[in-house]
RNA sequence: GCCCAGGUGGCGGAAUUGGUAGACGCGCUGGAUUCAAAAUCCAGUUCUAGCAAUAGAGUGCGGGUUCGAUUCCCGCCCUGGGCACCA
């Protein structure tokens, strides 16, 4: 018998696949079309884990799947290559990013190769490339002319020491990562685009996605969506108004105090007005200094200035002191917050700092009505007002109402919607992006770099050393900044910041579709054929960011009138995180496991079955290599199945047999149960060991195990004498008939407890189950212990009895 | 603190959503083969008692519903993930 060479074989098959373009999908084929994505890597010094093939390696079997089904399935590839970990390399060695993420890209590719996946190479794309991020560019072109792009103060984390802008995972503590020095806030000119504009539609359109639920909700919740009121109280002594956004209205009659945001504009424009200037100057001051971690980072203990001023509750006349105080964020809802310290925790905790008034004015199931003087009284969910005039004995949820309509009607608050949702801030003070496609000229101002002269290309004599302060270090290339306008031809400069790298990432599979077309950044037609993408599989970690993002991008396109759909994934999958003791894979940890020598070993169809055979795709696991023989016996025993001739003992057993197994492997893969579908393999060859299997058999085998281990099932169907390729022969049927066994063995209980087992008819009739049941002796024996009083049968499942 | 998942042999995990818990694999034990080992093959393997038939216990813990619960209900404990002064 001749042992089964993985290496030889798998690369002798993927030199063929290549050569025969197999894996080349025509874009432009009629045939019905299976979009299958998985989120493209990232191309970093680590090169690809064991994390990594343990998502490709089942999304690929389910895209073979698919193709077996019948699909023209299109599977690309590619590279999210601009970001920070490049520009820190670079930083640290001096290499340019283009060139060490060039040769991280050349050894991804090849692993990437090695693992036998379906890829369409023709089709690949990085976000690096001027050929792909002139189309970013354009990208931010289209928002530009449609309003959805503009400029506007916003802060960011700025190390004072290291002269440079840091991103949130540089931060620690409220201090730089590198110099430990305290991180600020500083406030830039920075870019935005618009997608609270969409709150709505981002918010509904996940009812016809086909995703987790979880996901769904997480959305959901980032999006925000409240309703609520806006409600104005007038200012004692001064012709101002503070707008107050609450969801809360019904505690009103409790609200005692006033709280603005030390940025916001009611501090600004009443400064003058207050009584202690200078210490809510100096307030304003020091909340400045803090970086948001850093006002988050602060615990619980409430800080402020009284400003002296008073706000008039119209419902009551109740004049409340309004403070300044850095718990409360400009950005979030009006600035501004009115403190109902009986109901909320939060003004509860800033009250008894500020020894403020406390209301109740809702009394909880436990009937309490006493005064609230600790944290645990605070009742902010369910209850009955109290002390509340026309709305006490209401309950809560009918008291907002009727305070909304009061409020309303009497003209100092205005029912709105509010969602949390911000609008996405893309500059980046960074050199390693693409570079925002705008110029500001002397004359004429701010301008956008006409299509025609994409892509703004990255300098490569720049100095991406960290010295530009709170500026990006294209900065001090003067090649790159120095620029004419396009309309006066005038003296002009560029922007220098480059975009966020979640833009890139949010289009890209719009790109694939036409990956080599310089003239547009995809085919319309092709896209409006092909998209949207049917399955999409990557980490859950995405489920807020860049899922909002690229669904937002579909979205304005859509509207834009470039593509014809606004979803751009119909269906979505998580695969789970495979961990190393526990810990999630990173560099700086050093527990990063490479699949390299796994695949060297054993060959990359069984590595690719072992991860599959940890667990549910879904769930993840903790990685350790025992049990990595097991499948390396499998295959060596399904090689052996195939090639070795054997004797049928049963022939009406065996046929049984295979057509529980395309049951069971087709419903595993449709549930992406790789494992029990591997199992059920397993079993038939120790099936087939024992009882034969005749050349029929074999085909359907391979035919099934081609999804999970594609090398392997080619270098069968080729020994079998099958016409190239197995995965465009047509998935295997079964017959529901041949599945169901004539008899079954059934357990026989007596209160409950197995006493026994009988084999009968799979449609027995209850008298004869009951009487065979009642001639086993043991049974017997547990029978003879009281009365039966009842007898239970379930047809194929149960006989019992209850005895008393 | 809030919101999601999840807790099953020595280990990874299965169980047709109320019907014989532990499929499949690893590991372990014994046997065959071999001068010997590796590899391979065969048998056994939840725990306790027993030579065995069998009995008792058993799916994080405590209750409940039921003839019967890993599955449904109530209360707790633990682990993982997400969000967090968001008004």
């Amino acid at each position: 018998m001749s042992k089964y060479d993985c290496t030889k074989t798998e690369l002798k098959w993927q030199k063929i696949w290549d050569k025969s373009k197999l894996n080349s999908a025509d874009l432009k084929s009629s045939k019905k079309k299976y979009y299958n994505l998985v989120m493209f890597p990232y191309p970093s010094g680590d090169k690809l884990h064991v994390g990594h093939w343990y998502n490709y390696g089942p999304a690929d079997s389910w895209g073979r799947y698919m193709r077996m089904k019948g699909y023209s399935v299109f599977q690309p590839m590619g590279f999210d290559a601009f970001g920070l970990p490049a520009e820190n390399y670079a930083i640290k060695t001096g290499v340019h990013p283009s060139k060490s993420t060039a040769k991280n890209v050349e050894t991804m590719v090849k692993q990437l190769k090695r693992i036998g996946c379906m890829y369409d190479w023709d089709k690949m794309v990085n976000t690096s490339d001027p050929e792909y991020y002139k189309w970013t560019q354009w990208l931010f072109l289209q928002m530009y002319k449609n309003g959805l792009a503009y400029k506007k103060l916003s802060s960011v984390n700025y190390c004072p020491s290291c002269k440079t802008v840091l991103a949130n995972e540089q931060v620690w503590d409220g201090k730089c990562e590198r110099c430990k020095s305290d991180v600020q806030n500083k406030e830039l000119e920075q870019w935005s685009w618009r997608t609270s504009k969409y709150s709505q539609r981002l918010l509904d359109g996940l009812e016809d996605l086909d995703w987790p639920e979880k996901t769904k909700l997480m959305q959901r919740n980032w999006i925000g969506r409240s309703e609520g009121i806006d409600i104005y109280y007038d200012v004692d002594g001064l012709d101002e108004q503070i707008s107050v956004y609450t969801t809360r209205p019904d505690t009103n009659f409790g609200a005692t105090f006033i709280v603005v945001a030390p940025e916001s504009e009611f501090v600004k424009k009443n400064f003058d007005e207050f009584k202690d200037k200078k210490a809510v100057e100096e307030y304003v001051r020091e909340a400045g200094k803090k970086s948001d971690i850093d006002r988050i980072a602060e615990g619980r203990k409430k800080t402020g200035v009284d400003t002296g001023l008073f706000a008039i509750n119209n419902l009551n006349g109740k004049k409340m002191p309004i403070y300044v105080s850095d718990f409360v964020l400009a950005h979030v809802g009006t600035g501004c917050v009115v403190g109902v310290p009986g109901h909320d925790i939060r003004d509860f905790e800033f009250a008894k700092e500020k020894d403020l008034e406390i209301v109740r004015v809702v009394v909880g199931d436990d009937g309490d009505k006493s005064p609230i003087e600790s944290a645990e009284q605070v009742q902010e969910e369910n209850g009955t007002m109290i002390n509340s005039d026309f709305l006490d004995g209401l309950p809560i949820m009918e008291a907002k109402e009727k305070i909304k309509d009061h409020i309303e009607k009497d003209g100092f608050g205005k029912r709105v919607v509010n969602y949390k949702l911000r609008d996405w801030l893309l500059s980046r003070q960074r050199f390693w992006g693409a570079p925002i496609p705008i110029i500001y000229c002397d004359k004429c101002g701010e301008v956008a770099v006409p299509e025609k002269d994409l892509p703004v290309e990255l300098p490569e004599d720049v100095d991406y050393m960290p010295k530009g302060g709170e500026k990006s270090p294209l900065e001090t290339s003067k090649k790159f900044v120095e620029t004419n306008c396009p309309k006066c031809n005038g003296k002009a400069r560029r922007e220098v910041d480059t975009m966020d790298t979640f833009v890139c990432s949010s289009w890209y599979y719009l790109r694939y579709l036409d990956s080599q077309n310089k003239k547009d950044p995809w085919d319309k037609n092709v896209a409006k054929n092909w998209m949207p993408v049917d399955m999409y599989i990557g980490g859950p970690e995405h489920a807020c960011m860049h899922l909002i993002y690229a669904r937002f991008v579909m979205m304005a396109l859509h509207d834009f009138g470039y593509v014809s759909h606004d979803e751009p994934f119909l269906k979505l999958i998580h695969q789970g995180l495979v961990t190393k003791s526990g810990a999630k894979m990173s560099k700086s940890k050093g527990n990063v496991v490479s699949p390299d020598e796994f695949v060297e070993k054993y060959g990359s169809d069984v590595f690719r079955m072992y991860l599959m055979f940890m667990g549910p795709f879904t769930d993840g696991g903790d990685w350790n290599d025992r049990g990595i023989t097991g499948i390396a016996r499998f295959v060596e025993r399904f090689w052996s199945m195939i090639i070795e001739k054997s004797e049928v003992k049963d022939a009406d057993g065996l046929k049984r047999a295979v057509h529980k197994l395309v049951k069971r492997v087709t419903r595993d893969i449709e549930k992406m149960h790789f494992n029990t579908a591997v199992a059920a393999l397993m079993e038939f060859v120790n099936f087939a060991s024992k009882n034969g299997v005749d050349d029929s058999a074999k085909k359907i085998c391979v035919q099934l195990i081609a999804p999970l281990a594609p090398h392997l099932a080619e270098e069968c169907w080729e020994t079998l004498g099958q016409k190239y390729s197995v995965v465009d022969s047509k998935w295997p049927t079964f017959d529901e008939k041949l599945v169901i066994d004539d008899t079954v063995v059934l357990g026989v209980q007596v209160n409950g407890k197995v006493r026994g087992e009988i084999e009968v008819a799979k449609d027995a009739k209850q008298e004869d189950a009951i009487a065979l049941a009642r001639k086993n002796p043991n049974v017997l024996k547990h029978l003879s212990e009281g009365k039966v009083v009842k007898e239970i049968y379930v047809p194929g499942r149960i006989v019992g009895f209850v005895v008393k």
